[in-house]
DNA sequence: TCACCATATCGGCTACATCCGATATGTAGA
DNA sequence: TCTACATATCGGATGTAGCCGATATGGTGA
């Protein structure tokens, strides 16, 4: 369930296309990232954002967090690394509610 | 169909939470919006927002440029009065969108 | 303990968003 | 033509977003 809060959290979320990709390069992890010490099925580290979209770390760690905060993304720590991964669920449940209400 | 560049463009139009209750209003016009000169199938002139959301006339006017902009919504000039209507296939063909790759 | 690595947070800069009042544009009717 | 009205646009003030380098935090392994 997606409330009016969350809707508006997660649609300022989206409105930066970085983030957008970010979320779109998880769909696809091994298309998009190179192999890490850990699985991709653990999700993807910091580290493979900057790599890939080549801003500083500050800047990726920002922008990972914002779309933590909006609950698109959920983290996992494990030693020094936070791995991201979609949180398929709250998508979905965002995207049915703009259907059901935009 | 939406193109990449719309949909950043209609995510960033979405950002604004006043920007997508003008939207969520106008799915329901009989509702949210007092009776007007023309007839309400017309679609919504732009006094009808203001009074609604209590902001200034040239702000009002801005947002809605900004949703037109994004292919939101249309607009039918007649006369002195600039009505609004939603972009209905555009609105569903975005959702789609979202749907197959966000 | 110490050096190293991954990530998070801070401070500062610049660009853009949002709001307003004032003004411009264009239509309608006396 | 003159006035009133609806909307669009402009200019300025203020807030927020996005970027960076520097630094803080906390795990790892010698």
């Amino acid at each position: 369930m997606v409330t009016m809060m969350d809707k508006t959290e997660i649609l300022k979320a989206l409105s930066n296309p970085l983030r957008v990709e970010f979320l779109e390069w998880m769909r696809q992890p091994e298309e998009n990232f190179s192999s890490q010490a850990h699985p991709l099925e653990m999700g993807i580290c910091a580290q493979q954002f900057e790599r890939r979209c080549g801003l500083s770390q500050s800047t990726v760690s920002g922008h990972l967090a914002t779309l933590e905060k909006a609950g698109l993304v959920s983290t996992t720590k494990v030693g020094q690394w936070t791995f991201y991964h979609r949180n398929e669920d709250a998508i979905r449940d965002f995207i049915e509610t703009l259907k059901t209400s935009l």
